[in-house]
DNA sequence: GGTGAAACTCTACACAG
DNA sequence: CTGTGTAGAGTTTCACC
C-alpha cells in the first residue's frame, strides 16, 4: 500500500487478499496465504493496517430477503418542502426499518432512498402511512425494481 | 427456523447469530456462543442451515472506495429504445465495472443503475463513452448523491 | 434440536532481514 | 517497514445424545 497525492494505492498482494474477502469474508486467511506464497501473519498484518486507513470498513454476512418474504424492492424519490431542513427527514426515515438506502441526490428529488417490503400492498403502507407522514414529504415518486441482475462492490 | 406457508421463519437464536454477524462477519462464534448460552458447534449446524436454506446468501469485506479516490456514485435512468431487449443492454452493462447495480424498474425508464466513479470528469466519461455506446440506449437521467446517510441490510 | 473433543485455523507477539 | 515462527484462542467437523 503507498500513499500518492493523498490517496491510498494498493499493491498487488493487497488487491488479491481483498479479491478473495470481498467474495468471502469467511475465507481462511492460511488458504488465501498459500494461495499468494505468502504467511498467515503476513495477511494479518497487512488487514489491520488496510482496516486502520479505512479501505476496508467492515465485513457482513448478507442476508438473502426472498427468503424470509420480503419480495418487494423500490426506489422512491422523495420532493421535500423548500423550508423542511432534511437532516430532520433523514432522522425520521432512519426510524423506518424497511428505508435500506438514503441518498441526498441533485435533479428533481430532495432525497432518493431505496426500500425493502414483504409485497405491494406492504409497499403502499410504508409510502402512505409511514413516507407520507413525515414532515416536509410534498410528493413522492415510486420505481419497483422488478429484478435485479447486476450486485456488486467496486472491482479492484 | 420454521417454515410456514412456504417462508421461512427464523427463532430467537437464528435471529441472535445472524445480528452479530451481519453487523462483522468475522466476530469469533464463540463469542456469539458465550453471549446466547450455547456451544460453539450448534451455532455451526444453525449457520450450515440457514445457508442451505438460502437464508445466508453468503459474507463480503465491505470496501470504502472514498479511500482508494471514488468520490461520485449516481444513479442513472436509462430509456431503451422498444425493440432492444433488456437482457442484452444488462449484458453490455455487466462489462462496465463503474456499474455496480442495475433495476429492471417499472416507471419511466426501463432501467436504473448505479454507478461508482473517482470523479465527476469520470462519471461524464461513462455516461458518454460507454453507456451511451450500449446498442438501445436513447436517453439517460442522472442523479448524483451527494451523501448518502443510509446504508443497511433488512433488520431481523 | 443439542454436546465434547480432535484437527485445523486465527491472531497477537517477539523478533529477523 | 514487511516479513516469519510460534503459542494460545477460536473454528469446524465428527461421533454421539
Amino acid at each position: 500500500m503507498r500513499k500518492t497525492n493523498n490517496l491510498l494505492e494498493l499493491d498487488g498482494i493487497d488487491k488479491k487478499i481483498l479479491r478473495h474477502l470481498m467474495e468471502d469474508a469467511r475465507k481462511p486467511i492460511l488458504e488465501i496465504a498459500r494461495k499468494i506464497g505468502i504467511s498467515g501473519a503476513a495477511i494479518h498484518q497487512r488487514l489491520r493496517k488496510l482496516e486502520s486507513t479505512g479501505v476496508i470498513s467492515g465485513s457482513k454476512f448478507v442476508i438473502n430477503p426472498r427468503v424470509l418474504g420480503y419480495t418487494t424492492m423500490a426506489y422512491i424519490g422523495i420532493y421535500l418542502d423548500r423550508a423542511m431542513s432534511n437532516p430532520r427527514a433523514v432522522g425520521d426515515l432512519k426510524k423506518i426499518p424497511e428505508v435500506l438506502e438514503c441518498h441526498y441526490t441533485t435533479g428533481n428529488w430532495s432525497i432518493l432512498i431505496k426500500v425493502l417490503c414483504m409485497d405491494n400492498e406492504h409497499l403502499m403502507q410504508v409510502l402512505n402511512k409511514k413516507i407520507q407522514a413525515i414532515e416536509g414529504v410534498s410528493r413522492t415518486e415510486t420505481f419497483i425494481s422488478l429484478d435485479q441482475q447486476i450486485d456488486r462492490q467496486i472491482s479492484i
